[in-house]
DNA sequence: AGTAGTGGAAAGTGCTGCTGTCTATATTTA
DNA sequence: TAAATATAGACAGCAGCACTTTCCACTACT
């Protein structure tokens, strides 16, 4: 298959390909002639990858870079992949913007993730962010009781369990690939149902929101 | 308050508050000379505001603006309001990187939607990009049984439910700048306590992956 | 009187993710 | 065989975004 066929076949141009084998986000054909190398199913799976990663999965191409690489690292255990993988698809914010309200809510965290039954993991992306948002809602004044978060905490935990069962069925060989896609993929998936379900509740309760 | 007491208790540069300004993203504060105006508490909030919408709720310039603009607008309905908020936070893709499964994964929805006794909703940000998370899993190989999604979608309803229950807790005249606020940062706060699950999971389950 | 701070306008910056242009070849079509 | 089209590889350019810098004419504290 050549550069048009390969373009032609993932709806990305020529040029943009062209950037992501510059860019080593896709491996380079081999070469037939000076001019001229030979793509195959690999690439096109490849492009199909970086695209679902970046249009659906909303990430950025150095985040792109790393989930690939931890899929052709065989030699990275499967915990080591998860724990990239969590780290790349949270991003706390670097500065938080109120600084003052942290510790309480660190508290309210710590908690939370006790009445769970959680271990605490230092360095959690997901413990700061949630640190930050429950920081921000205190100064911005709409604090209130966290209480409800928990049935929901638990829904998360089952989903989570579900997809883990999901690459333990493929025995043998975990499908790595699969364990990365699958773990940004319901990601995205699990937030778009979060507010599928908004929607519906303000249908229900707001009834001339129809539409 | 001067802008330079503004920025002290803000964290943000004089300058990027004069580029809200500029944007109108800040109101201009009560001019009391030729360069000498007046800012107030309001101020204040509304900074807050906006570094909470893009720092912590990841939302670009536009989105927090059309946002800031719902709060401001008495005239627009609760339900408007939330239809508005509902499309600012789900950022489908606009070009689906998979067209073929789209047509497949539409069908999955409309039947989860069913199970769920959820109305269809036409233009729903969430249901366009659940569409394309399944269809780009079953373009890169990685289709599955959806069934784990329906207890996780029931959570998401009694959480939605219970978001919308504080609003009418502060019964008279609802908060609207309360409600816009829970309606980014529990997004937030969800996907991140999804993530947080993930995490546990895995952790259980490759007990390699302490730390 | 002098230093620092202010509002306002305009231009510049750094980053990201492409996109366009060029040349020397190679392949396809007439 | 000639003309048209396609390709690899190198490099420069560009659009959008969220600021940041620089300038100015002023004003307020000391």
């Amino acid at each position: 298959m050549r550069i048009s066929e390969l373009s032609r076949r993932t709806g990305v141009s020529i040029p943009t390909i062209k950037f992501y084998l510059r860019e080593e986000l896709l491996p380079p054909g081999s070469p037939k002639a000076r001019n001229q190398a030979e793509y195959g199913e690999r690439h096109l799976r490849r492009i199909w990858l970086i695209r679902t990663f970046t249009t659906v999965g909303g990430l950025d191409l150095s985040s792109v870079r790393k989930l690939i690489q931890v899929i052709e690292d065989e030699s990275l255990p499967l915990a080591a992949l998860y724990r990239i993988l969590d780290r790349t698809m949270a991003r706390p914010p670097l500065e938080p913007p109120c600084p003052d309200s942290v510790t309480q809510a660190q508290d309210q965290v710590g908690r939370l993730m006790e009445q769970l039954g959680w271990r605490p993991l230092d360095d959690s992306g997901g413990a700061t962010t949630l640190v930050q948002v429950l920081a921000a809602l205190r100064t911005l004044g709409c604090e209130s009781d966290l209480a409800f978060l928990l049935p929901y905490a638990q829904a998360a935990e089952a989903l989570a369990q579900a997809e883990l069962d999901l690459l333990a069925g493929d025995d043998g060989e975990p499908d790595r690939g699969a364990a990365v896609v699958r773990g940004v993929l319901l990601d995205v998936a699990s937030a778009a149902l979060r507010r599928m379900a908004h929607e519906q509740q303000v249908l229900v309760r707001l009834p001339d929101a129809a539409g």
